[in-house]
DNA sequence: GTCGTCAACATTGTATACAATAATGTTGAT
DNA sequence: ATCAACATTATTGTATACAATGTTGACGAC
């Protein structure tokens, strides 16, 4: 049905340059989830997926299997895929480990960060700065970008992959506990953290990223009390009651 | 052909409790990696796993997307996989990530580890010890492992995923830049770390740590002229000399 | 002899078909 | 009416078939 054009019904992602089926889904399941769009808990049927984007379950399962192997995606055997729903305990082991590696990024960048760095970062400042009138999920997304570009400045590949992968799971984490759906980050934080790079003063710098974080976590901690009702668990509080 | 017997063929790996077919190659093919049976730069052509596993291409495809994804084997579109060869830039990279990592895990432990935890490190070390008079993959394999044990000890999952991950590409480092195929780590280095750990002494034992992953980098380091004859990078140098 | 072209082949990417398992609904006995 | 056992349905897991791309080697032009 689709052999004549290999990337036909996908439509807009393709633009650029032609990617396989698989990781056109991959690409756009990803976005969506980190966009909050597709919530924690969500069910990923593989038919829907594959109905909506006209392609066949393969491609998706191929996603799917990716989108698990970076931990936004909870498959269990015979049982399907959803959206992964952290706990609050994996929340605070995970912002933790954020807070370390991304101390680790900013000692970094205190000691190597160009000009041209500079530059880029404050580019993506102003993208941000744009984007936040739209109170639109792009600057759910830029927000997290931002922490990426700071990991890619560093010039570590193996730093970068580790930050984007935990930023991503902060996102979920944010989506699931959160009580706004506004960007995770104040821009003008990230404002302060550009300038302390500059200034080239290890101590502020990381101090400034250590209190954005602990600003982002705030969010998510403040708020565990709106978490969505789990028929399981509260099953099972009720059922050690009666 | 298989459908009577859901995991039939592949025998061995299916004892203690019953996986998919993807998740047997999976494992097996990791193993196959990490055991340096499999050396960096093989083609792990589909047809050629699946008919050796006695399995589809699909399920073989799944596991190589996973091992994809956490970087040990490379995926080029339609080119195929291969397992992954890390440059000696990547190596250096990994490894500084991997000295912060570990030196956090030093750190929690002193603070957190009990009576339990150090039987535990014992024990595998005693196994370490049996595996070496084999001079087998196998001695290779728990010297990565004990690195995992200490992660998974500090209670958390995230750093535990994170050690697990930089430990295998460190082992495809080695794998292929180290002369001797003999086990990354000394035993009784690890046995240092165990005792350090008990003495509470965060210091010596973060350096304790640090020395040990010198070592083992080192032997990596100390060899790259041996690097196998790669004809591309090779006619890169003539070409940028002509 | 070297380079370019094209056809035959091999391998990967995707779709579809079938098998196996879990979820759901129905029936009948108590 | 309740519950268990069975039949039915839906969904995932795997295999196979086909399409698309990459590779190899033969042939001919220069």
């Amino acid at each position: 049905m689709f052999g004549r054009s290999p990337i036909g019904p996908l439509g807009e992602a393709t633009l650029s340059e032609k990617s396989s089926r698989s990781e056109v889904v991959y690409k756009l399941l990803r976005q969506a989830i980190l966009e909050q769009a597709l919530r924690p808990g969500t069910k990923l049927s593989e038919d829907t997926i594959a109905d909506h984007f006209k392609v066949s379950r393969t491609s998706v399962r191929a996603a799917l299997v990716r989108l698990n192997a970076e931990g936004i995606v909870d498959l269990r055997a015979n049982k399907g895929a959803c959206v992964a729903e952290p706990t609050l305990e994996e929340a605070r082991d995970i912002f933790a480990l954020r807070r370390m590696l991304e101390a680790e990024v900013i000692r970094r960048l205190v000691a190597d960060l160009d000009a041209a760095g500079v530059k880029r970062l404050q580019q993506h400042v102003r993208q941000e700065e744009t984007a936040l009138s739209d109170h639109g999920p792009l600057s759910i997304r830029l927000a997290g970008e931002f922490h990426i570009l700071l990991a890619e400045l560093t010039g570590s590949q193996a730093l970068t992959r580790f930050v984007r992968e935990i930023v991503s799971r902060c996102s979920l984490i944010l989506a699931r506990f959160a009580r706004l759906h506004s960007p995770e980050c104040a821009v003008d934080e990230h404002v302060q953290i550009i300038r302390a790079l500059q200034s080239r003063d290890t101590a502020t710098a990381e101090r400034i990223m250590l209190e954005h974080l602990d600003a982002v976590e705030l969010r998510a901690e403040l708020d565990t009390g709106k978490e969505e009702p789990d028929i399981s668990a509260i099953l099972q509080r009720y059922a050690r009651k009666g």
